[in-house]
RNA sequence: GGCUUGGUAGCUCAGUUGGUAGAGCAGAGGACUGAAAAUCCUUGUGUCGGCGGUUCAAUUCCGUCUCAAGCCA
């Protein structure tokens, strides 16, 4: 455990405003910025993923933003490793706000992935290939019982990219998710960094008009305009493309919904989008939530008392070590 | 004014040869270990437009009124 480089998670659904809230107590506690968001990884993509505009990336450095070029994707797996090299060259003493809205990337860095061999392609295709087929994914999903029914278990037929994920694990490194995630858990080290998460909190209908109002606004600033240079690069199958936001203003640049029901799918898609966020954070109970409108003063509040509680205590371990 | 076709779940519509109804979407809830803004699961009572009539029984047949769209005057 590094006492010298806290880690402060600001999590919440799309829309709440937790990146303006990071921006605010990363300039006043003089700390950095590290995105958390699967979407905004990704370079090119800018109005549709809502990023920080660059008068706001000035004022405090931002990591892991805008870095993935195509063709390359950003996966959970190199995400949290991109992380841990961010916290090492990090300086001591100064705080990271880690700001974002997927879940699954925060899970990654806080317990960590377990190894995992590379998937070779050929495989990929081979059982793509085999789930495709009539009644391929029950024959899957039986071998994956066969070898790892616990895990088989909690998967739905229907759910094909997971049945998929696990019989590539199985065929290549010959032990099912259960096994690997065991024999990970009995090696692995707990976050290596003093950590408090927080986030800002909104009634479900105030939350519901933020989203109209950004899904108008995305449109106003030209959202269509960037789609249609996106797709004259020969981006259309990159991953952030199929994104809320972007994936359904393909369909109106190809012209299968006129702009109405462009503003009604984005806004739709993005209010579901922000349930399931909301689904996955309710089930951390370390998150301090804050009310939205009102609640900045009383997060800051709590932000300070969890760095002022660390400096006490290294100060102290450094007279005693010197 | 006449004719035609419609009026069924928040929306789009199925359907009941008469035994009081069901899909998709939306909504609500949930899952989640290298695609995660992805992927997947659970969840459908509504005066079947109003009022009468026929019938053991009408949302279904008949009459009438009403609303909507279209056509003819």
């Amino acid at each position: 455990m590094n006492k010298n480089k806290p880690v402060i998670f600001v999590v919440g659904s799309t829309a709440t405003g937790k990146s303006e809230w990071a921006l605010k107590l990363a300039q006043e506690f003089k700390g950095i910025i590290i995105n958390c968001d699967s979407v905004q990884c990704y370079s090119k993509v800018q109005i549709g993923a809502a990023k920080p505009t660059p008068e706001e990336l000035q004022l405090v450095p931002h990591y892991l933003l805008s870095y993935v070029d195509p063709p390359s994707e950003s996966t959970a797996g190199s995400y949290c490793r991109d992380f841990s090299e961010v916290m090492n060259n990090l300086p001591e003493g100064v705080p990271a706000f880690v700001v974002g809205g997927t879940g699954f990337y925060f899970m990654a860095i806080e317990k960590g992935m377990y190894p995992v061999t590379e998937v070779s392609e050929e495989m990929k295709v081979q059982v793509a290939k085999e789930l495709a087929e009539p009644g391929g994914a029950e024959r899957l999903h039986a071998e994956l019982t066969q070898v790892d029914p616990e895990y088989a278990a909690k998967i739905n037929i229907a759910d094909h990219y997971r049945i998929g994920r696990g019989i590539e694990l199985i065929r290549t490194q010959g032990k099912g998710v259960t096994q690997i995630q065991k024999e990970f858990d009995e090696t692995k080290t707990p976050f290596a960094f003093p950590l408090l998460k927080i986030g800002p909190n909104w009634e479900r209908e105030v939350l519901r008009e933020r989203i109209a109002l950004r899904t108008h606004k995305m449109l106003k600033e030209g959202l269509i305009d960037e789609v249609e240079k996106l797709l004259d690069q020969g981006l259309e199958g990159w991953a952030p493309m199929s994104s809320v936001g972007y994936k359904e203003t393909i369909e109106f640049v190809k012209g299968h919904i006129n702009e109405d029901e462009l503003l009604e799918q984005i806004t739709t898609n993005t209010r579901q989008l922000a349930k399931r966020q909301k689904t996955w954070f309710q089930r951390d109970k370390d998150i301090h939530w804050f009310d939205g409108a009102r609640g900045y003063l009383e997060a800051r509040a709590v932000v300070e008392k969890f760095l002022n509680s660390l400096t006490t205590n290294t100060s102290a371990d450094k007279n005693g070590s010197i």
